[in-house]
DNA sequence: GCTATTATTCAGCGATTGTTAAATTTGGCG
DNA sequence: CGCCAAATTTAACAATCGCTGAATAATAGC
């Protein structure tokens, strides 16, 4: 077969590719095309909403595939929320790691930034799918039965986040920590979910998709609502 | 037909109560019933994670009645949305007049709290299906479809609370309190949503269902963070 | 080039989905 | 008592759901 007979049958072929493709090919093959599929239509209309069918569409595969690659709906979804988990992870703990090291003092704003910047940084210039990604992310952790997913994978980034928060304010108690990590998941992941709240509710005036100055706006947010916190049950007597 | 017969038939009759009840006798017949089942049924797992028969048997009636009271399954998830989001309008209007009349000088402080006091009040107060059905707006606030009926019902809430917040500071950039809402929103939901991440996070040493304890914390950190945020965007030279 | 293995499609299964037409029961009213 | 309208149940419809066994095509290694 020459070089034109292989090219000729790929263009002549409508249901294009049965058969094996070569392994080491992610991301481009099926595997991968389901996974972006899935990713986009999971964000988009969430776990229940979204049919195997309509994602092997997506993908231009068929829906025997999926249960091929992921043995059901459901492993599925682990996929899609796994794949683009652990390298955000990685990365975020990387970024902690590198303030710490990096500084002589840490700071509540230093400590927020090297948490928050991975996945704005992510979002603004990493591939696509993080948008989608981070829109389930958003979806699902406004959800009861997604605690569980949520907890296995990043909590880790969490509890490092609040142990270099610690450092930053001496003496703060644990408990406050915890709760003001609490309010800046929820700010954090409204601000990333790409639902465009603030550019309606504003006329314009924000455009949720400038992530940058969403960034700058909920560190000083984020700080200084941690301070205040903090300090406000100091004064009270209750902490 | 005595009394006694009717006592008979009633307690005698597998499937109960066919035919017609009395006309205005809202919240234990048929309709209450369905609106309550489909609200906590939707706030478990979604509008499409819910099947109108599971609403029907929840509420212990027949699927058909879906379409007889609500036309389809999208009027039955906007009855339920509806049925609170009036109530709880008005009631927040109400709040937020209540403090700018009966106050000196606001402050950013107290526009929060007449903001977030009348949800949390009702979620700690209200009859229980409150519960659900915030932990339902939390969910489909994050939501890219649900855009639509939270702007619907709960902008203008937001207007009255951001016109105040302008005359607690006043000179502040509209752009900036856009924002800040947006965080506080952010936050808000997720501590009204019940899906208790701060539990686990914190290994129990916080509770999301003291909603007492978020509320005290919620409103320093949300006035605290407001106003570091429009500092800092007045110091950069960008406001 | 043969063969084993892997990736993919095909064709369909039983169950469930949202929805509806029609029958039936009930309460209110004269 | 009888009638009317409202509320409820019955019984089903076509479409779609998640999923699977078997056939088939492409590749890798020999």
């Amino acid at each position: 077969m020459t070089k034109l007979d292989h090219k000729a049958l790929a263009k002549s072929r409508k249901k294009p590719g049965r058969g094996r493709p070569k392994q080491s090919d992610e991301g481009v093959k099926a595997r991968g095309r389901l996974l972006d599929a899935a990713e986009s239509l999971f964000a988009e209309r969430g776990f229940y909403g979204v049919t195997t069918r309509q994602v092997a569409d997506a993908a231009g595969v068929d829906v025997a595939l999926i249960y091929y690659h992921f043995e059901n709906k459901s492993g599925l979804f682990d996929g899609v929320f796994e794949r683009r988990a652990r390298p955000l992870v990685s990365v975020r703990r990387d970024s902690l790691r590198a303030y710490v090291e990096g500084t002589g003092a840490v700071t509540v704003e230093g400590a927020v930034a090297a948490f928050i910047n991975p996945m704005i940084d992510l979002s603004l210039h990493g591939d696509p799918g993080w948008k989608s990604y981070f829109a389930l992310v958003a979806q699902i952790d406004n959800t009861p039965w997604g605690g569980e997913i949520i907890h296995r994978f990043f909590d880790d980034n969490v509890h490092e986040l609040i142990d270099i928060l610690q450092r930053a304010v001496p003496g703060s108690p644990k408990k406050e920590l915890y709760w003001a990590y609490n309010f800046l998941a929820g700010s954090m992941m409204l601000a990333l979910s790409g639902t465009e709240r603030v550019d309606r509710l504003s006329e314009g005036l924000c455009r949720a998709k400038d992530l940058e100055s969403a960034r700058r706006r909920l560190l000083s947010y984020c700080a200084g609502g941690f301070v205040a916190m903090i300090t406000a049950e100091r004064l009270s007597g209750r902490a």
